[in-house]
RNA sequence: CGCGGGGUGGAGCAGUUCGGUAGCUCGCCGGGCUCAUAACCCGGAGGUCGUAGGUUCAAAUCCUGCCUCCGCAA
């Protein structure tokens, strides 16, 4: 079975080298067009890009389904399309252009998280279980019909970093199960449930703000989930502090107002709604990622240190 | 030429405006106190101040080039 894939970032890149790994005919490969990155803004291939290439698989580099795309898609004359974070929707048009579709690795268990950012509102929400659903695209959003969904339990403390990482290699188990299925004419179809619809709407930098009126817990999956993108951060007067890795301070029995930092048994703890969160792991803005202690050792307001709200 | 902040013993920082003995909070090593300790006390090691050149009696500090790390914005 000839096989179109359409991807973009790291994951996607991943999940290509495995399929093809694993043997399976790849054919052709979507992906968007170079973008500048950095402060530099230096013209840059996708991760899917970089690997196609590696793979000496043909690309195709595009930023949406328009006639001159479909055209050369077509002629590659695959019989699946497969779709992992490809970064714009697949129009009518797109749809229709292989007889068997196009499938979609999506990192939630629908029809929960439909959108961008499954990942992270699944850490956020402190789910006890998400997952990888793979479905046939339609036209909606996420709202194919399953052909495949596998859970799997959050870890604690984890971060959509690693998160990402586990249901990527899941997604790929799942696809490798599927597409022979699909190939073989015995793949099982079932429309998603209607109860239980919600949406992960992508999360932006201004969304990752701490609010330090929650509670500890809270934003302790707050700063996972925000890690690596957008990354959760608070600001103390004009500067902004970047929090990487926190967690909840268990010990009792410790008086800390909201927003005040204190140093506890070589602990960096900060006030918040009746509890205390503690700051692992923080970057400065124009500094390096650095242990929140040695960042705590750096100030010079040590012991009156305070966030802003 | 998108805006901006850095590079100073092992870590994080101050010192640069106004040139003149390398400082702070830690860590590390040794000793002390203690039932004990991440606490406390005493002592110690460890730095071509990113790099190349310039100015000067004298440069971490002033001037110029270069390397390099990072935040924001896209």
């Amino acid at each position: 079975m000839r096989i179109f894939f359409a991807g973009t970032p790291k994951n996607a890149a991943d999940s290509l080298f495995s399929l093809h790994q694993a043997g399976l005919d790849i054919v052709g490969v979507l992906t968007r067009k170079d973008a500048p990155v950095g402060r530099k803004q230096i013209m840059t291939a996708s991760p899917v890009a970089v690997q196609a290439v590696e793979l000496g698989i043909q690309v195709i580099k595009s930023n949406h389904f328009d006639e001159s795309t479909i055209t050369k898609i077509s002629e590659f004359k695959a019989d699946l399309g497969v779709v992992i974070a490809y970064g714009a929707f697949v129009n009518d048009s797109g749809l229709r252009l292989f007889p068997k579709g196009w499938i979609n690795v999506h990192y939630s268990l629908l029809p929960k998280y439909r959108g961008a950012a499954p990942v992270q509102h699944a850490i956020l929400n402190r789910e006890e279980f998400t997952g990888v659903s793979i479905f046939q695209l339609d036209e909606g959003m996420d709202s194919g019909p399953l052909l495949c969904s596998v859970p799997t339990r959050l870890e604690p403390g984890e971060n959509s970093a690693r998160l990402l990482d586990r249901l990527t290699d899941l997604g790929i188990s799942a696809l490798l199960e599927t597409i022979p299925a699909i190939s073989a004419g015995i793949a099982k179809v079932e429309r998603q449930p209607k109860e239980g619809i919600s949406l992960a709407p992508k999360i932006s930098r201004k969304d990752a703000r701490i609010n330090w009126a929650t509670s500890a817990k809270a934003i302790e999956a707050f700063t996972n989930a925000m890690n690596p993108e957008p990354m959760a951060w608070a600001a103390s007067g004009e500067d902004v502090l970047r929090i990487i890795s926190a967690r909840e301070y268990k010990k009792p029995s410790l008086e800390v107002s909201e927003r005040e930092v204190k140093m506890v048994d070589q602990s960096i703890v900060v006030g918040c709604r009746n509890s205390i969160l503690e700051l692992l792991t923080v970057q400065p803005a124009g500094k390096n990622v650095m242990p929140a202690r040695d960042w705590y050792n750096g100030q010079k307001d040590k012991g009156a240190f305070v966030f802003s709200e």
